[in-house]
DNA sequence: CCGCATTTGTTCGTATGTATT
DNA sequence: TAATACATACGAACAAATGCG
């Protein structure tokens, strides 16, 4: 089928092979959750080891093009490319954007105890409880992105219950009392999502996240949240 | 040195190397720049395949937190340097106060015509003369950035020739009377690195760069530049 | 400038572990 | 339980880039 293989062409064998995947993936040969050949089909199909097959594989699991799966197969994840480039959602304040907006939806929420780092930022002893919220943000239905906010417990027991209902951190935090509140610190880093972060935002492989990791306080300066938000690069635009 | 690998025991042996370096790594056993053993030493020193290294090495390289270079070795990265941004902030200042030696670069320099959207950053009328500077920034040694800075012409000419003089955007704008400047906006995205960025800031292959769009004005309001800055993100961390 | 040793990159072959079907 | 399919690991050989004498 191909032409075979032959050591020290310039490109690596690997490199053609998974070329040649991600041009079927892309024009269709394969569907999203579609089974690809075995590894070792793939391999007699190119004239190749096994080995060579895995490392053109793995180079498109990196992108999360494809995901193996022990004992089942290797399938393809790239999906519809469900939303055109378009103008990128701005965020006029940084903070708003770390959280204290009346947008976002609660997809779940847990007690955990403070590891060192996220003591210090809440200024509470290590291994305090803490509540943690994981949200979903959205602008006209496209995911926007996910944030993991961390409150102190004892504090604001039953927050996630009014977080719900009244679907807004900010009438939240008032039933607590917490009427205006300040940032302490923002900062700003970017990297490739994770396969979490791809799927929780419906992302194209490979794509990258801007990382916002915030720390917001009441207006006595204690800290009332720490918040983890991860922005779909190419959907936001922020502004500081 | 290590206990003898075992084949089976739960955790693979790629992934103990790796989590085994990162955390000599970041306790700084090896700094910056500096090279690793060689994977023949690491294998040994492990007791395992040089195959297994490499992929404990892979691991860590797909973060950023290594680099292999054929030929010569593979060398650590340099760990995320904090990078305040704020309303008055340089980036002299700003490394200075980081403890590390900071220097502007001019790569390059030129006249433009302003396009209507650099023109309106810059209360211009669109078609006006701008001048552009390429420029690199560097911190120990690294490239930091790259940025592309647009100066209203009538009124900063012969910048580029003093800005080569002084080193510093802040002294040369002294030099034209401009001693404070404010931020009038910021625009964060974050992408991955164009071929020409991989270039400039010396970027392992595939990594993602954050962008700054600002323009900043003297103490009148007026705008005295237009930058489009760079960052490799895994160098640095904006702090807001 | 050449040649050589060093070091990483690619590929094959083989064997075995482990999860899924 | 057995077959299938991916995961991990070892060993060998050669290719390609770097750096030094």
């Amino acid at each position: 089928m191909n032409a075979p293989f032959r050591r020290g062409d310039g490109i690596a064998a690997w490199k053609r092979i998974a070329d040649g995947l991600e041009g079927e993936i892309a024009a269709g040969r394969f569907r999203r959750g579609e089974r690809l050949p075995t590894e070792a089909q793939l391999a007699a199909q190119h004239g190749v080891n096994r080995h060579t097959v895995r490392r053109a594989l793995s180079a498109l699991a990196e992108r999360g093009l494809v995901r193996a799966t022990q004992g089942s197969g290797t399938f393809v994840e790239a999906p519809p490319l469900r939303y055109p480039i378009g103008p990128r959602t701005r965020f006029s304040e940084i903070a708003t954007a770390a959280g204290r907006e009346a947008w976002g939806r609660l997809l779940s929420a847990r007690e955990i105890t403070a590891d060192p780092a996220l003591a210090e930022a809440l200024d509470l002893p290590p291994g305090s409880p803490v509540l943690e919220l994981d949200t979903l943000h959205e602008a006209d239905g496209v995911p926007i992105s996910t944030g993991l906010t961390r409150l102190p417990l004892p504090r604001f027991a039953g927050f996630a219950e009014r977080y719900a209902e009244t679907g807004s951190i900010t009438r939240a935090y008032a039933s607590y009392g917490v009427t205006d509140y300040l940032r302490r610190s923002t900062r700003i880093t970017a990297r490739h999502a994770t396969p979490e972060e791809t799927e929780a935002l419906d992302l194209a492989p490979g794509r990258v996240v801007l990382v916002l990791d915030s720390v917001n306080t009441d207006a006595q300066g204690h800290p009332i949240q720490a918040t983890h938000s991860r922005f779909a690069a190419d959907r936001v635009e922020l502004s500081a």
